[in-house]
DNA sequence: TTGTCGCGGGG
DNA sequence: GTGTACGCGACAA
């Protein structure tokens, strides 16, 4: 029976199959379209629905339309108070606000938060109805569009729009273009797109950065040549907004960001997907279209790159290479949406909101409250209002470093999922949850996520079934690792929010680490660093790796249930540098550097090669090695057989010319002075270059990165004319000292000695050996 | 050197 | 009618 609520609280209780997108108005008519599974041919259903809203007051509610129920328990918003009509509701409501407060209440939004909750009329008819978006659909069912604007540059208040690649869902790409380079050309242009968008019929427009870029430019655009943008399913031509935080700052008011949406279909960004995807996994280099479709295989060996300022003037030499780029662009932006976006896909299969608000919601505020407030609702209960914390300051995870310094034979331990573990170990909750709710969905979301990794397991690889259940499994662990962000969140941002149940699930976190460790340590392993949910351990020569995996089991063993701590991984030999700064040497010989010490986007080509170099050398204690690479690295510089894009390092501009040139003489920058010695006279803000010291200046070097424009003939010339002192004082200062940790400082001194300056009393190599180095 | 702010993307 | 965090770079103090 309890399974029973709690799978109506995770889910919805309407079976209707196959929603693809849901319209409704303030005055409970709503749209809803379906794509049946059997057919897969959309329909369309006008359905009404009863608005509602919830307050914690109903003195002097006028009688008539309005109907109300008080609500169980002792949350604030304990009264349901529903109309025919959205217009007859809030009438009602603001009428009986106005006569309370003595003072003439215009707008429900006048009223505080903690006294009334009024949804967006889609979620209201969802939380009514018990239903739910793409229910026995799989991803591939939804008909799915991508289009990407080709402009002249990034402002559409300056710039027009000359391409528009679309890929329809059957995954056909037409290239549209302008037929003239003025208003009547780009009017036409838009009028084909939206005719395109029109006869596909999507469910789902998508693309990179679309909130963020095409569709506000498409938008200002069609408004400046008067082209209507009947891009909807129903209603009268124009994009809709909605307020959206991390939407682009309207026209209208420079105070509000919004999105953009539209009747009938689903906006979704792939740029969303992507970042919710990094923020756990952190492994992209970074978020752009092409470094992503990069890192997933989808882009193609003969990918077609143009840099983004330069795509005009080439496509006015030649058009056809801007036509392959513009049609790698939709078909990656397709290929991204499918890898990361069934994710959102899940969710919406869960929360009353619409697709494309899971898709760019935060998952503690977009997708337990929703989740949280349904329950409620569902069994008849008051929702607490929102409140602030009572001043309690939130205490964070423990952080240790036991050692600094090279060791060998590492293990990694760690607890899977720690917080969400804790809370459901010891039944941590939200103290105005009285209903347990928040505890039972991470429960119901940890077993089902069980079940769905394992019905991925069984299903074929590369089906639309395995990747749904692969989909549903990402979904569930990002709601349950954000229930403690829920927890946690200040400001009363979040409903439930309650910082002593959060303290108590850090103080759990930290009493775990702790514990870990102190038993580890009992069984005879060297502590190197340990961090909210992990530590790393090294032990000692004569052990196996069956031996490693005892003694994390014996402490595994010891920890609560629910509370798994496992065997992550293990290392031939690790340099233990600052707290989250180390590097380790698997067992294959492949070298793995973590943390802002050694690596940095702004650092040196020649001091990361120095650098990996020397740690590889350290690693396998081969100190003639590190010394090698020292000494190579200086007679490179000296020498001058680097390439001067090897001393080179990427900046970005920051200033412009004009700003620049009046502060030039109290501070020279090398940035501006190598743009100005390099020839420049003037340079556009957030460019990219690659600036490098001279003896007496600066210069710029070209950046393959950006390679896509053929060079210039000065620019092949390289004058190699960097300050050689200089560098070699960066090698030593910047790069070497990173291995400091691993030696006395003695020895440090004997391996990174200046070759041009032998010392007298030199000790011999063969006597340095790598330490480690234990705190007190 | 150390703290604060703002960005990440799109042409 | 909204709401991530984190790592990094730029800038000011």
């Amino acid at each position: 029976m309890q399974h029973l609520i709690e799978d109506e609280w995770l889910w919805g209780w309407d079976p209707t199959p196959g929603i693809v997108s849901v319209w409704a108005d303030v005055d409970g008519e709503a749209t809803v379209w379906r794509r049946p599974p059997e057919t897969g041919v959309l329909v369309r259903e006008a359905v009404r629905f009863r608005p509602w809203l919830l307050i914690d007051n109903i003195d002097d509610l006028p009688e008539g339309d309005v109907t109300w129920r008080e609500l169980d328990g002792p949350g604030a918003l304990r009264f349901h108070v529903s109309a025919d009509t959205g217009k007859a509701l809030t009438a009602a409501v603001l009428h009986s606000a106005s006569t309370r407060s003595g003072r003439r209440v215009e707008r429900l939004s006048e009223l505080d938060k903690s006294s009334v909750l009024s949804l967006p009329p889609e979620e209201q008819y969802l939380v009514a109805s018990g239903r739910a978006y793409f229910r026995d659909l799989t991803f591939d069912q939804l008909h799915r569009l991508q289009f990407d604007l080709e402009t002249t540059g990034l402002d559409p208040r300056r710039h027009r729009i000359f391409m528009v690649a679309v890929r329809d869902p059957a995954g056909e790409v037409e290239i549209l273009e302008a037929a003239s380079a003025d208003n009547a050309g780009e009017a036409e242009l838009i009028r084909r797109l939206v005719a395109k968008v029109q006869a596909a019929d999507p469910d789902v427009i998508e693309n990179h950065n679309l909130h963020g870029f095409d569709l506000p430019f498409l938008e200002r655009r069609a408004k400046q040549l008067r082209v209507p943008l009947a891009l909807g399913r129903i209603g009268s031509p124009g994009l809709r907004q909605r307020a959206a935080r991390r939407g682009t700052v309207s026209d209208y008011d420079a105070d509000r960001r919004v999105r953009f949406v539209i009747p009938g279909r689903e906006l979704i960004d792939t740029l969303d997907a992507v970042r919710r995807f990094d923020f756990a996994a952190r492994e992209l280099p970074g978020h752009g279209l092409k470094a992503v479709a990069r890192h997933f295989g989808l882009a193609g060996p003969e990918r077609e790159l143009i840099r983004g300022d330069q795509i005009h003037d080439v496509y006015q030499r030649d058009p056809e290479r801007v036509r392959r780029y513009a049609r790698a662009d939709v078909e990656e932006a397709a290929g991204v949406a499918r890898v990361l976006g069934g994710a959102a896909f899940a969710l919406a299969r869960m929360a009353p909101r619409r697709y494309e608000r899971l898709a760019d919601a935060g998952a503690a505020t977009g997708v337990i409250d929703p989740l949280l407030v349904r329950a409620y609702l569902r069994s008849g209960q008051a929702l607490p209002a929102h409140q602030d914390g009572d001043g309690t300051v939130h205490q964070g995870a423990a952080l240790h470093l036991f050692a600094t310094g090279v060791a060998h034979r590492i293990v990694k331990a760690d607890v899977a999922s720690l917080y969400p573990s804790l809370m459901r170990a010891f039944r941590i909750g939200p103290a105005r949850d009285r209903l347990g709710a928040l505890l039972a969905l991470v429960d119901g979301l940890v077993e089902k996520r069980l079940a769905a990794k394992a019905s991925a397991k069984l299903a074929p690889a590369g089906s639309a079934e395995r990747y749904t259940h692969e989909a549903m499994s990402a979904a569930m662990k990002l709601v349950v690792n954000s229930a403690y962000g829920y927890l946690a969140a200040g400001d009363g941002l979040t409903r439930f929010a309650d910082v002593h149940a959060a303290n108590e699930v850090t103080r759990r976190g930290r009493e775990t680490l702790d514990f870990m460790c102190r038993e580890l340590a009992n069984r005879g392993v060297q502590l190197i660093e340990a961090d909210t949910d992990g530590v790393y351990f090294a032990v000692p020569e004569s052990w196996t790796e069956a031996d490693e995996r005892r003694v994390v089991s014996e402490v595994a063993a010891l920890l609560p249930a629910r509370v798994h701590l496992e065997f992550e991984g293990r290392y031939a030999a690790m340099l233990s540098h600052e707290p989250k700064n180390y590097a380790l040497l698997h067992y294959d010989g492949t070298l793995a550097l973590k943390g802002v010490a050694f690596r940095s986007s702004r650092a040196e080509p020649f001091g990361e090669a120095f650098l990996r170099r020397a740690i590889e050398r350290l690693l396998v204690g081969d100190i003639r090695g590190v010394r090698e690479a020292y000494l190579d690295t200086v007679f490179a510089i000296r020498r001058r057989s680097l390439p001067t894009y090897d001393v080179s390092s990427r900046v970005r501009v920051t200033k412009t010319a004009e700003t620049y040139m009046a502060v030039r003489e109290s501070r020279r920058e090398l940035t501006y002075e190598a743009l100005l010695a390099s020839g420049r006279r003037t340079w556009s803000l957030g460019e990219r270059v690659r600036v490098y010291r001279t003896a007496s200046g600066a210069g710029v070097v070209p950046d393959p990165d950006d390679e896509a424009i053929t060079p210039t003939g000065d620019a092949l010339v390289d004058r190699r004319d960097y300050d050689i002192n200089h560098y070699v004082r960066v090698l030593h200062d910047t790069f070497a000292s990173r291995l400091e940790r691993a030696f006395t400082s003695e020895d440090f001194s004997v391996v990174f000695a200046d070759p041009q300056q032998p010392s007298l009393f030199a000790p011999g190599l063969d006597d340095v050996k790598p330490r480690l180095f234990t705190m007190r």
